[in-house]
RNA sequence: GCCCAUGUGGCGGAAUUGGUAGACGCAGCAGACUCAAAAUCUGCCAUUCGCAAGGGUGUGAAGGUUCGAUUCCUUUCGUGGGCACCA
């Protein structure tokens, strides 16, 4: 009997199915376990073997939980709002609600042949009005809340009215309160509501009259049409996820995430101590507030050592405070950054670029008269817009002000050399007044000190993070339920939601670079909301719906969500690591802080895969022809690299046969050949239809079955390692699952598998694979787990050991790996009941004890030879046995050793 | 530019606390079985010198710490990912 994947995994797929063999319930005597997947976003390019990479670890994981005793959630669902879908519907005029649910369905067909132990009753889509309900009653939470730094949690926005009307604010008394207007009143309350309004600044393209995602604008112009791209102000919805900038740090205390990742989240929120300070414009007007520049520094200690101030261009005063004498090269230099994005801000530090205001600025400590310019290096976004420039301690500033020729002042003395800047805070200050002489580690605090007592500034912590922006002029995302009235933002009630997304037969932009939503007659009449919410508004709370997933009367019920309580283990790529996993912590913070769930950091731990890049493949056309020439040639013309697809590539081998066949471009292609073979240019990069260099899983799980696939998938390395994929290796995988078929059956015998007892090699070799497995399987380490069962089996075969006492642990250890051939076997064994039920081998170390070891000896550190010694043996024994060994005296040559170094059970070193 | 990760045979990778570098697999080579093929099995497989025994070199590069470094430290180069409207 051959082993036939095909039958066998379509036999137990079925069974599975028919029997709910992954239905959980939320009631359970066992202890809950929950093991999530990052969802899917349903691309219309289906699955590549990218995706399931996760997939499988975490299944593997589940099944691993449940044969442990666990009751396991693992669900699985699609985040089915986002731009790629609205993109292909105003290419194709298709709606994206139909291609979403074709998309879905290709999905789901791709995940179910690769035998994922999904409960499928609990699948949810973001973009169905069941589930985007709620995702607007939770917007409705976070608009109604506010952050009361007091009790350093989100209250109700009532508590703060109630404090108005009472106490007050710092700006204004109670009475002031009670009288302002309505409109006053919500303005004020805006800015403190969790959920909020404000202008902010967007891609604009004027040629295709819309905002543009930084995904399609490229090179400063728009993917589509190549048309110049702006930075426009418009209002804006935003979350005021800084309010948790501390509780986000904090809570990374208390949960198991890599710390690289905790590292990238620290560094996003970017934490800064230090203080912000006043400079005065000279030759203006004292005592006006509107003439004194504001700077944020985590240096106070360098005061001394200001050469310059830089503003953002976009800084309110860069208008007011400029000379006419500046203002043509002034307005000159804006025209140029609005162009430039952030990114390119940020990244072209060596092209230096910046623009003097002809003002002048005042150090408050010496009176010293300083440039005000502006540069595009400085972002508006970050601390006041404004920066003091300390060209000796700063490289930056140091580059800036030796462009410019702007004379430098030293105040470290010889820890400056004039060619560049010293960043130390270890050095002694000089030419410092009140600080000289103080390490500036020191005089940091003294200067803040000194800079509060004056009244000129304080003392400020500073995040890099920013409130996080949550409306879209898009049509395919959550409608916000809010209306519009005489400037005031109503919320809509929470017994009318949802908010359905209107069905809409263009996908167009609006009027002014609204969404979608305000070509439509009847939801402008209603003064409705014409953006939506973002792509990560369904995927900050989804974890929490899966638990409860039917649930018509509240998001999650508190009874099931305290059942489950935390996500046990999460599973996603890393570039998930500062969006996606800030949003949904800040969300899970904010619906504990309300009372409607009882934890508030959403994962516990949380496992990072790599990612699977493509191995692309290049052709070189000479420019303006038809002809293309191989790699190793293509530097004696000039060339188009284009991008072919992997398949019709052997290695690096071009079947110019196939190439031409492709495209009807390509039809009388002519080719130069290096030693008669198109030879192709190689490039690792993300897998994406777009560059040809995908592979389908389909194909594989076809061709060897998903057992094949799942482990092969594992094997490849790390699952945390990003990898270019290689499919060459799958058949050794394929060789390892017909090796442990063949312990069980014999193609012309049948059944040789046999009852007999086990002997103390054959328990020794499972209850060592027992031991690795399980912990194998704790960490991840899934590559090394394939590898441990090819050992035991090849070990097993070697000693043609067919007994079914050692045979039927070994199935249930393989079965989250591969559990349709598991399964299989399992019942051939003569078992009736299903094996993912089955319990776990439990592990004996008596089997494993040893009484001797062969030492690796030393000399020097260099390995010379082996030496079977008892592992009872103590220093001097081993001394003597090692000094009497042969090969041992040949390298001491007669004389004595300095040393023996011998770590008991792990090895000598001779040291002579 | 900044942040994070990463670099080991022809290839994917192993070596969990500093202790035998190259497990396991792919590819390759030689052989057995077969009329033949497939499948399967056996052996070889970092590099270099050597008939062999044995020796030298070797974990991106350069230094350092140590009896001993793929592992720790410093410097440096390459590659991948993220950088706030892709999800």
């Amino acid at each position: 009997m051959e082993y036939n994947f095909i039958e066998i995994e379509k036999k137990w797929q079925n069974n599975w199915k028919v029997s709910k063999a992954y239905q959980v319930s939320n009631d359970s005597s066992k202890p809950p376990f929950y093991v999530l997947d990052m969802f899917p976003y349903p691309s219309g390019a289906g699955l590549h073997v990218g995706h399931p990479l996760g997939y499988i670890a975490s299944d593997i994981y589940s099944r691993y939980k449940r044969l442990k005793g666990f009751n396991v959630l693992h669900p699985m669902g699609f985040d089915s709002f986002g731009l790629p879908a609205e993109q292909y519907a105003i290419e194709t005029g298709q709606h994206p609600a139909t291609t979403t649910q074709k998309n879905i369905a290709t999905f789901k067909d791709q995940l179910d042949k690769i035998g994922f132990c999904y409960d499928w009753s609990r699948e949810i889509r973001t973009s169905e009005p069941d589930y985007y309900r709620w995702t607007q009653w939770i917007f409705l939470q976070l608009f109604k809340s506010w952050f009361n730094p007091q009790s350093n949690k989100a209250e109700s926005i009532q508590t703060l009215i109630q404090q108005f009307e009472t106490t007050g604010s710092e700006n204004f008394s109670a009475e002031a309160w009670n009288s302002f207007s309505k409109n006053k009143q919500q303005d004020i309350l805006m800015q403190h509501r969790l959920a909020f309004s404000a202008f902010g600044e967007v891609n604009w393209c004027e040629a295709l009259g819309t905002v543009l995602a930084n995904d399609e604008v490229v090179n400063g112009v728009s993917e589509r049409g190549g048309h110049p791209v702006i930075k426009k102000k418009m209002l804006q919805w935003y979350l005021r996820i800084t309010d948790y900038a501390d509780r986000l740090l904090e809570g990374l205390n208390t949960v198991d995430f890599s710390d690289s990742m905790k590292e990238m989240q620290r560094n996003w929120i970017g934490k800064s101590e230090g203080c912000e300070m006043d400079f005065e414009v000279a030759n203006q007007t004292v005592n006006n507030d509107a003439f004194k520049i504001k700077v944020y520094t985590t240096r106070p200690d360098t005061i001394f050592g200001v050469d310059f101030l830089v503003l953002a261009p976009e800084h309110d005063l860069v208008n007011q405070i400029t000379t006419e004498a500046q203002r043509g090269s002034i307005n000159e230099y804006l025209t140029y950054v609005k162009s430039r994005s952030d990114r390119e801000r940020m990244a072209e530090v060596k092209q230096i670029t910046g623009c003097f205001t002809g003002a002048f600025a005042t150090n408050p400590f010496n009176g010293k008269q300083i440039p005000i310019w502006i540069a595009e290096y400085v972002l508006a976004g970050y601390g006041t817009g404004a920066i003091m420039a300390v060209p000796c301690g700063d490289q930056r500033d140091f580059l800036f002000a030796q462009h410019f020729e702007i004379p430098i002042t030293n105040i470290i003395g010889s820890h400056f050399d004039g060619t560049q800047a010293n960043p130390t805070k270890e050095a002694t200050l000089q030419a410092s007044d009140f600080l000289n002489g103080l390490l500036m580690k020191d005089a940091i605090k003294v200067a803040i000190e000194k800079i509060e007592s004056l009244g000129i500034g304080k003392r400020k912590v500073n995040f890099k993070m920013r409130d996080a922006g949550f409306s879209r002029q898009r049509y395919w995302g959550e409608p916000f339920p809010i209306r519009w009235e005489d400037g005031m933002a109503i919320a809509s009630e929470e017994t009318q939601l949802p908010l359905e997304l209107p069905h809409v037969e263009k996908y167009g932009p609006g009027p002014e670079g609204e969404g979608p939503l305000a070509n439509i007659e009847s939801w402008k009449n209603e003064k409705l909301e014409t953006s939506t919410m973002p792509g990560y508004a369904g995927s900050s709370w989804y974890f929490l719906r899966y638990m409860d997933p039917k649930n018509s009367n509240t998001f999650c019920d508190k009874k099931v969500s305290d059942y489950w309580g935390q996500v046990n283990v999460y599973i996603g790529g890393t570039e998930h690591a500062v969006g996606h996993l800030l949003y949904s912590r800040m969300w899970t913070k904010v619906l504990f802080d309300l009372g409607f769930i009882g934890f508030d950091e959403p994962f516990k731990r949380l496992v990072n895969q790599g990612m699977i890049q493509g191995s692309s493949r290049f052709v070189y056309r000479i420019k303006g022809t038809n002809e293309f020439v191989s790699f190793g040639l293509k530097d004696n013309y000039e060339t188009d690299e284009l991008h072919v697809d992997v398949n019709f590539v052997d290695g690096i081998e071009l079947d110019t046969d196939a190439f031409s066949n492709w495209k009807p471009d390509y039809a009388n292609a002519r080719f130069i050949l290096e030693e008669g073979k198109y030879l192709c240019g190689v490039e690792v990069e993300k897998m994406s239809k777009s560059k040809f260099n995908t592979v389908n899983p389909d194909d594989l799980v076809l061709k060897y079955g998903a057992d094949t696939f799942r482990m092969y998938e594992m094997f490849l390395g790390p699952i945390e390692q990003s990898k270019p994929w290689d499919t060459k290796g799958i058949e050794g995988v394929h060789r390892f699952l017909r090796k442990l078929w063949r312990l069980f059956n014999d193609d012309l015998k049948g059944k040789v598998w046999n009852e007999e007892n086990a002997t103390d090699a054959e328990l020794k070799i499972l209850h060592r694979t027992i031991k690795k497995i399980e912990s194998d399987t704790e960490n991840f380490s899934y590559n090394t787990a394939v590898s441990a069962f090819m050992v035991c089996v090849n070990e097993l075969s070697d000693l043609k050991c067919h007994k079914k006492t050692i045979l039927e642990n070994l199935l249930i250890l393989l079965m989250p790996y591969a559990p349709h051939i598991s399964e299989e076997l399992w019942h051939q064994l003569g078992h009736t009941t299903s094996i993912l039920d089955a319990s776990y081998p439990i592990f004996d170390a008596s089997y494993l004890v040893e009484s001797s070891k062969s030492y690796p000896i030393s000399i020097n550190g260099k390995l010379r030879t082996n030496i079977e010694i008892l592992l009872a043996a103590e220093q001097s024994e081993v001394e003597q046995i090692v000094l009497s060994n042969e090969i041992v005296q040949k390298w001491l040559e007669g004389n004595a050793p300095k040393k023996i170094i011998f770590v008991k059970g792990k090895m000598v070193n001779v040291v002579i």
